[in-house]
DNA sequence: ACCTGAACACCGTTCAAGT
DNA sequence: ACCTGAACACCGTTCAAGT
């Protein structure tokens, strides 16, 4: 074992993931951080300004894990649909740090690559800067928003979220047929199947209004 | 003045939302909330099971300002397209609060009516019970999901953040065109003009998406 | 019945003092 | 140059004791 090395920002971000990792984004915090590493919780803050800068700094880790590469024989919607999957995967991979990726971009090297393989494929798709800045800022609403939706309710085990689809639909089908008769209606057909499922539907309907407005733009 | 009146749930949650309307949710602290009603913090736990239930009972009075009723002589997709404006800004007029709606229905008086107010167009737009729902979730995916995008953000005046979309727009404009080519040649169109015109824009394209494959469908 | 006060087990961060 | 230790100003929550 030895005494530990000296700390520096790497081991540090090591650890912080390490953490994490194991016991959720809450056990982060410099006194646990501080007696994991070996050091005094205040050494933190020699390397770090505070400790949001180390969480952004794990948060842009966990992006590295996204493949947005170029794929042979792939057309541009598919490809499209393809970047936004694993987008969505790598932040509901570990959903409380997709919250330091959400309200602004890193623009940190992996963030960069995704972004410009969702632009790569708008351009071949047709779309002029104009209409492809748009698309691209519609399917990053829609992917990181409903993964931050979704985030919460991930780290739970499958079981557990079933449970409470069951739990909702049976209180909707339970509620007053007189003052909330479409609800009472389609009970039976909200909160089926899993939240992936639910997003990739949301998402093929964006991306068929994307391309049958781009469609009209240039006709 | 006089002694303040005893404690009750609804005393309670009246502090708890002026608190966060003042000062911001974080402002919302046991020991505070016991300063600003007069009474020691350990009260609030006979009135509440925890912090965490309190929060939810703010959050669910926030809902109650949307309105979503009915309107005369409006297409069931300018219906769909207010209510999510309307679902969006009030989430965003407490930003904070709105994350404690987000992760999973409350199911709670104000909340139904904003369902039902959606399945209610959509019945009228001829989707069937299956479709309905699908649009439906896709729907409060973007919506919901983009104001937790925007929440964050939102807090601060406008002319930081419009300063901060100008400098997201420089910094991809300055990245390497050799390694970020559609990145550098769009930066002057992301982030252009208001979160709540790309979330407009957004909006248009998911509807007409669900138009077109709900007319797919009834073919 | 309802509330208080003290206590327990935590936070992030700063800064003089040590090595 | 780098880290420690103590301190400051906070948390949520519990529970015996008071009124």
């Amino acid at each position: 074992m030895g005494r530990p090395p000296a700390l520096s920002r790497e081991r540090i971000i090591d650890g912080a993931a390490a953490l994490i990792a194991e016991h959720g984004a809450d056990a982060l915090s410099a006194r646990r951080l501080g007696e994991a590493l070996g050091c005094d919780p205040s050494a933190l803050y020699r390397h770090f300004e505070d400790m949001g800068e180390l969480k952004r700094e794990v948060g842009d880790r966990y992006l590295a894990t996204a493949r947005v590469g170029e794929r042979t024989n792939e057309s541009w919607r598919c490809a499209l649909r393809r970047i936004c999957i694993e987008l969505r995967k790598v932040q509901l991979r570990q959903p409380r740090l997709a919250a330091l990726v959400r309200a602004a971009p890193t623009r940190l090297a992996n963030e960069l690559r995704i972004t410009e393989a969702l632009l790569r494929e708008l351009a071949r798709g047709g779309f002029d800067l104009a209409s492809a800045a748009s698309a691209y800022h519609s399917l990053i609403e829609l992917t990181v928003g409903s993964a931050a939706i979704d985030a919460d309710l991930g780290g739970q085990p499958a079981a557990d979220r079933r449970k409470a689809y069951r739990e909702w639909q049976r209180h909707y089908a339970a509620l007053d047929p007189i003052e909330f008769p479409h609800a009472v209606a389609i009970a039976s057909h909200l909160y089926v199947g899993s939240a992936d499922a639910r997003f990739l539907e949301a998402l093929d309907a964006l991306l068929a209004g994307l391309s049958s407005l781009e469609r009209q733009a240039t006709q």
